[in-house]
DNA sequence: TTTAGGG
DNA sequence: CCCTAAA
C-alpha cells in the first residue's frame, strides 16, 4: 500500500507518474497541510489516518481552489470535474488493489492490513468505490502483525459528493480498555438511520450524559468522535463514517476517527466555507471569539447544551481537534497514557499547563511519535507525523538473505549488521531496509553462536552490539541489482561514479565478515559472496574500504589520537566494536602496521591464517 | 581480470 | 573514488 504513494504521483492532469521519495514527502506534507484534505498515515503499523468530513463543500472547495476556480461564496462545483476526479480516484483504487495483490503474491510482509472506509452518508450510485474497498479488505490476508516502519499510506476515497472518505489503518489489536456502554450498539449501527431520539440515546451511551441538541449531523459527528476517542482505538469496531460495525479481530483497527469535521453546512461569520477559511489567512478569521470558543466547547466534552446547540452551527477548526485526538490515542496506544492534550494556545480558556508544548516527541516502545507544529494556514496547528526510518522500498525476503551466508557466523553477523543499520548510518539506497520487530530476534543470534565455537570470540563483539541495541533488525533485500550506477563522464574521457555511495554499516560488516572468512585481499571473492547484490561495490571498493577501516581501527581506537571521539563529520562513525574487529582481523592476518604491537605474532599468525583460509593471501 | 598501491 | 602497474 505504501508503495502506492511512493511510486505514484499525481500530475496536474491527473495522471499517475512515478515519484521519488522526496517528492513523496512533499506530497505528503501537502496533503497533510491541506485542511480540506487528508491526513496521510505515514506510520505503517498502527497509526491511523483520518480524513473526513460529512459533506462535500470542503472537498469541492478544495477542488475549486485546485483548479483556480475558488469562489468563496459558492459551493457549486462543476460536475464534470468532479467526475473526472472520481474516475481518477477509482483509478487510484485499482492501482492500490493491484499493489496489494502484488504484495500478497510475493508474500511481502509489508502489506499490512488496511481498511478503507468510505463515507457512507451519501447513498450514491458510486458504490463502486465502496465495493472496491470491501474487496480490498477481504483480500488483505491476516498477517502477523509485523510492524514495519515503512511509511505507509492508507488510501482515501471520495464518494460522489466529493467528501473525503475516512482513513483507517489496520494493525494489531490492542488491549481493550474501558469503553462506554455499548449495549445499545450491538452489531452494526448506522447512525444515519437513527432518529434524533435514538441518537440521543446513543449519545448518552457514548458520553454518559444527555444532550438536547437536535441537530442530527452534530449528534452523529459527536457520537462518532466519542466512540472513536474513547474506545475505537482499542476495539474492533469499524467505523464507517456514521456507521459502526463490529469487525473481526484480525481486522481490528487500532483507531478510527469519526468525521472530525467540516460540516459543509457550517459557515463562519464571513460566510466562507470552512475549508476556505483555512486557505485564506487564518489569523484573520480566528480571532473571532465565538469561533474559538466553539472549538473549545466542542472539544471539552462537557459543554452545556446551549453551546452544543450553537456549536453545530459554527465553524470548526477541524484539524486541531483531530490532531489532538490523534495524539491522544497515539499516546495511549503505545504507552498507556501520557501527556495531556496539547491545546493550541491563543485562547486562554484552556488550562495553562496543557499547552506548554506545541511540539513534542513521544517516544515509547521503540516507536517515536513526533508531532510537529505546522502552520496550517497560519493556525499553528499541531500535526502528527511519524519519524521516518525507512523511506525506500520494502525489503524482500529476510530468510533468503540469511540462507545466503555460508556459515552460521555469517548469519549472526548479518543479523547484527542489520541491527546496526539503523544507527547513524545513511539509508542505503540500493539496500532497502525493512524493519522487523526484533524483540524476539536476539535469541536467534545467540542460537547461531552455539554452533560456532572458534569464531565465537570474533563475533561476540558484533553480537554485543546487536544485543545492545534495541534490536531493530532490518533485512537486506536479496537482490538490489536495481541500482543504476550513475556515472558521469569525466573530462579525460573516462567515467566515474557520480555519487559516492556512503558505506553502510551493513556493508561494512559484510566486508569485515568477508575478510574474516576469506582474508584480506580476496576481494573479488568477497565481492561475489557478500556483495553480490551491491552492483555498485566493486572489489576495488571493498579493498579501499578495508584499507580505510584498517587505518581507522589502528589510528583511532587504541591510543585515542588527539581528536578522539569522532569529529562529528556527517560521515558515518564506525562503531568501535567493528573497528575492534577490524583490528583484530588485521592483526591476525598480519596487516597490522609493524609499529603497533602484534608484530611479533605477525609472521606465524599470517601463516596460520593462510593455511586456514585456503592458503593464499 | 584481479590485486595492490598511489593519487 | 580513480588510475594503473603488475601478476
Amino acid at each position: 500500500m505504501d508503495k502506492f504513494l511512493s511510486n505514484l504521483q499525481v500530475e496536474g492532469d491527473g495522471r499517475l507518474v512515478p515519484a521519488t521519495e522526496d517528492e513523496l514527502m512533499e506530497v505528503e506534507s501537502l496533503l497533510i497541510d491541506d485542511r480540506c484534505g487528508m491526513h496521510i498515515d505515514a506510520d505503517p503499523g498502527q497509526t491511523v489516518g483520518c480524513i473526513s468530513n460529512e459533506g462535500s463543500s470542503s472537498w469541492m472547495a478544495h477542488l475549486e481552489s485546485l483548479e483556480g476556480l475558488s469562489q468563496p461564496k459558492s459551493k457549486k462545483v462543476d460536475p464534470d470535474k468532479l467526475n473526472g476526479r472520481l474516475e481518477y480516484i477509482e483509478e487510484m483504487l485499482q492501482k492500490v488493489k493491484e499493489e496489494e495483490r502484488l504484495h500478497i503474491a510475493c508474500g511481502s510482509p509489508d502489506c499490512s492490513s488496511a481498511c478503507v472506509i468510505v463515507d457512507s452518508q451519501c447513498s450514491d450510485p458510486h458504490d463502486k468505490l465502496l465495493h472496491i474497498d470491501e474487496k480490498l479488505q477481504s483480500e488483505i490476508p491476516l498477517q502477523e502483525p509485523v510492524p514495519s516502519l515503512a511509511p505507509s499510506l492508507r488510501q482515501s476515497n471520495l464518494n460522489q459528493s466529493g467528501s473525503v472518505g475516512e482513513l483507517v489503518a489496520g494493525g494489531s489489536p490492542l488491549s481493550v480498555t474501558t469503553k462506554p456502554d455499548f449495549s445499545i450498539l450491538k452489531g452494526e449501527i448506522c447512525l444515519d438511520n437513527l432518529s434524533i431520539k435514538e441518537l440521543h440515546e446513543t449519545f448518552k451511551a457514548t458520553f454518559g450524559r444527555e444532550t438536547t441538541v437536535k441537530d442530527k449531523q452534530w449528534l452523529k459527528r459527536r457520537i462518532s468522535m466519542g466512540l472513536t476517542n474513547s474506545c475505537a482505538a482499542s476495539t474492533n469496531f469499524l467505523i464507517k463514517d456514521n456507521k459502526f460495525a463490529k469487525k473481526g479481530n484480525e481486522e481490528g483497527c487500532n483507531g478510527m476517527y469519526g468525521s472530525f469535521a467540516k460540516d459543509p453546512s457550517i459557515v463562519n461569520q464571513k460566510g466562507l466555507p470552512t475549508c476556505l477559511v483555512g486557505q485564506l489567512d487564518y489569523h484573520k478569521v480566528v480571532p473571532e471569539r465565538r469561533l474559538e470558543n466553539h472549538n473549545i466547547d466542542d472539544y471539552s466534552g462537557s459543554d452545556d447544551h446551549k453551546n452544543e446547540q450553537g456549536a453545530a452551527k459554527r465553524v470548526r477548526k477541524p484539524t486541531k481537534r483531530y490532531i489532538e485526538e490523534f495524539s491522544e490515542v497515539e499516546s495511549k496506544e503505545s504507552s498507556g497514557r501520557l501527556l495531556n492534550l496539547a491545546k493550541n494556545s491563543g485562547h486562554g480558556l484552556i488550562s495553562p499547563k496543557s499547552h506548554v508544548r506545541l511540539v513534542r516527541n513521544v517516544s515509547s516502545g521503540g516507536r517515536t511519535v513526533v508531532t510537529r507544529l505546522d502552520s496550517l494556514g497560519g493556525s499553528g496547528i499541531q500535526v502528527p507525523c511519524v519519524s521516518r526510518v525507512r523511506r525506500s522500498r520494502p525489503r524482500k525476503n529476510f530468510m533468503a538473505l540469511l540462507k545466503f551466508n555460508p556459515s552460521g557466523m555469517g548469519m549472526a553477523a548479518t543479523l547484527v549488521k542489520k541491527a546496526l543499520d539503523d544507527h547513524s548510518f545513511p539509508p542505503n539506497d540500493g539496500n532497502e531496509n525493512r524493519v522487523l520487530k526484533a524483540s524476539s530476534t536476539p535469541e536467534h543470534v545467540h542460537h547461531l553462536f552455539v554452533g560456532m565455537p572458534e569464531k565465537g570470540k570474533q563475533f561476540s563483539v558484533m553480537s554485543a552490539v546487536g544485543l545492545g541495541n534495541n534490536m531493530e533488525m532490518k533485512m537486506n533485500s536479496s537482490g538490489d541489482s536495481d541500482d543504476n550506477v550513475v556515472t558521469v563522464p569525466t573530462s579525460k574521457g573516462g567515467v566515474r561514479r557520480k555519487h559516492h555511495r556512503a558505506w553502510t554499516l551493513s556493508e561494512v560488516m559484510k566486508l569485515v565478515e568477508g575478510v574474516s572468512r576469506y582474508g584480506a585481499g580476496r576481494w573479488s571473492e568477497i565481492k561475489r559472496l557478500f556483495f553480490a547484490s551491491y552492483s555498485y561495490r566493486t572489489s576495488v571498493d571493498l579493498k579501499d574500504k578495508w584499507r580505510n577501516l584498517l587505518k581507522a581501527s589502528f589510528t583511532q581506537t587504541p591510543p585515542d589520537t588527539g581528536m578522539n571521539s569522532r569529529k562529528n563529520t556527517g560521515a558515518m562513525p564506525i562503531p568501535t566494536p567493528i573497528l575492534l574487529k577490524v583490528r583484530e582481523l588485521a592483526e591476525m592476518q598480519a596487516q597490522a602496521p609493524p609499529n603497533l604491537s602484534s608484530t611479533k605474532v605477525a609472521g606465524s599468525t599470517r601463516k596460520i591464517v593462510n593455511e586456514k583460509q585456503t592458503g593464499f593471501l
